[in-house]
Order: C-alpha cells, then structure tokens, then sequence
DNA sequence: CGGTTCAATCAGCCAATGCTGACATCAGTT
DNA sequence: AACTGATGTCAGCATTGGCTGATTGAACCG
C-alpha cells in the first residue's frame, strides 16, 4: 500500500497536543513566538522547535518583520487532510456492509 | 487552553502510519484481523494492538462472530475530525490578517 | 475429548521524539 | 560599540509508544 504525506507526515505533525494548540491560536491571527510562549507557558525553545516542525510540514508559513517573526497558518493544508478524512467517512458510510470471508 | 479528544487523542490515534492504513483498509470494507495481517504484513499481535487502540479511540467497532471478529470503521468519527480541520482551514482563510503587537 | 486456528493480553526491548539548557544570531537601541 | 531582547540551533536527557515473543483463551473440527 502506497503512502503519502497526507496519511503520514500531516497527521503526525498535527497530532502533538502543543503543536495543535499552536494550530488553533493561529487560526485567529498571526502570531510571534512570543505570544505563543505567553498564551502556553512552553519555553521558548520549545515553541521554536514546533514552529519549525509546522514549518517544514507546510502547515504555517513565516515572514520575518525586524526583531520578530510573525506566523500564519496555510489554509489550505489543514483544508486537504480535512477532505482526506471527510472522503474516508463517506465511503465508509455509503458501503454496504461488504464481508470478505476468512481464508 | 482546553483541550479535548478531538484535538488530542483523535489525531494521534490515527497519525501512525500502520494505523492509517487498517484505517483506510476498513473504509471499503469489514475485516477481520487475519485480512488485515496478509493485507499489511504487520503481525497478529501488532494489529490487535492497533485495533484495541482504534477502538478504544472510537474509531472501529468490533462483532465478534463465532472464531473471527469482524471490524468496521465507525464513520462519525473521521466525519467529526475532518469537520473540525475544516472549520480551521475556514477560520483562518476568513480571518483578515490581524496581527496582535508584540509587547 | 484432543488438535487446530484465530484473537487478545502481557512484559520487555528499543527507536522516535518531545523537552530542556546552553549557546549563537540578528535587529534595534543608547 | 555595547547592550538588550527576540529567535533559532544544537546536544543530551527522558518519556512515549510501537514492535515482538510467549502465553492464554475461545471457537471450530476431527
């Protein structure tokens, strides 16, 4: 069975509870790494490294403005593995009851 | 931050690799673990490990029937997992690009 | 009954990875 | 230049969690 960033790596990556509550604070808005140590209280270190991950993963995107950093969220990432699993649940549900027999 | 079951312990559940593929295995049809053994290659104990982890997740429901058990994915829950990325993605291609000032 | 097969549970091993402290880098300020 | 504060990088530690072999139980069949 082939597999793909979709069913691999983006779910891994958003998986991690801080990392998703980095997710979800920067659903509203554009954030530093300040602010994200502020609002979680994880060192700032830590928050880089996440940031860094969600960076790699194409899930947020970074634009340096002088001394700070700020991050946005890519939509369309989170948008994708939102379809993957939205097309998982319909197909599971609009099959009929289909048993392979054992052996 | 609250935190809850459909940011922690969904996601992580079907973030690993193995687990994403009985996962989708399961979306087309009900198996028993023998299929999911020839169909992975994986061992006996490593997919009932999984399986006891997607079920206790929700994920799949079991039905036992005489020396097979027979399991199938349970669609409400990738249905409700794919509907909270998706609000994400929307939240954060609606949201104009406010960004808080940095201390 | 045994004998066979499928499935679940358990303890142990080990690789993956999240977290941290220490350090480096860069921008802005005085 | 010197200082400060914001970020990123790196090596090491510690925990998590996936994988395995061994064992057990249950269901079928002779």
């Amino acid at each position: 069975m082939l597999t793909s960033v979709l069913t691999d790596e983006l779910p891994r990556v958003l998986a991690d509870p801080l990392r998703a509550r980095i997710v979800e604070a920067l659903a509203g808005e554009e954030l530093c790494p300040c602010h994200l140590v502020a609002m979680t209280g994880a060192r700032q270190t830590n928050i880089s490294n996440h940031l860094r991950v969600l960076l790699q993963a194409g899930v947020v995107e970074a634009e340096p403005a002088g001394r700070y950093t700020y991050y946005r969220l890519r939509p369309e990432a989170l948008a994708e593995l939102a379809r993957h699993y939205a097309a998982l649940a319909e197909r599971a549900g609009l099959t009929p009851r289909r048993r392979r027999p054992c052996s």
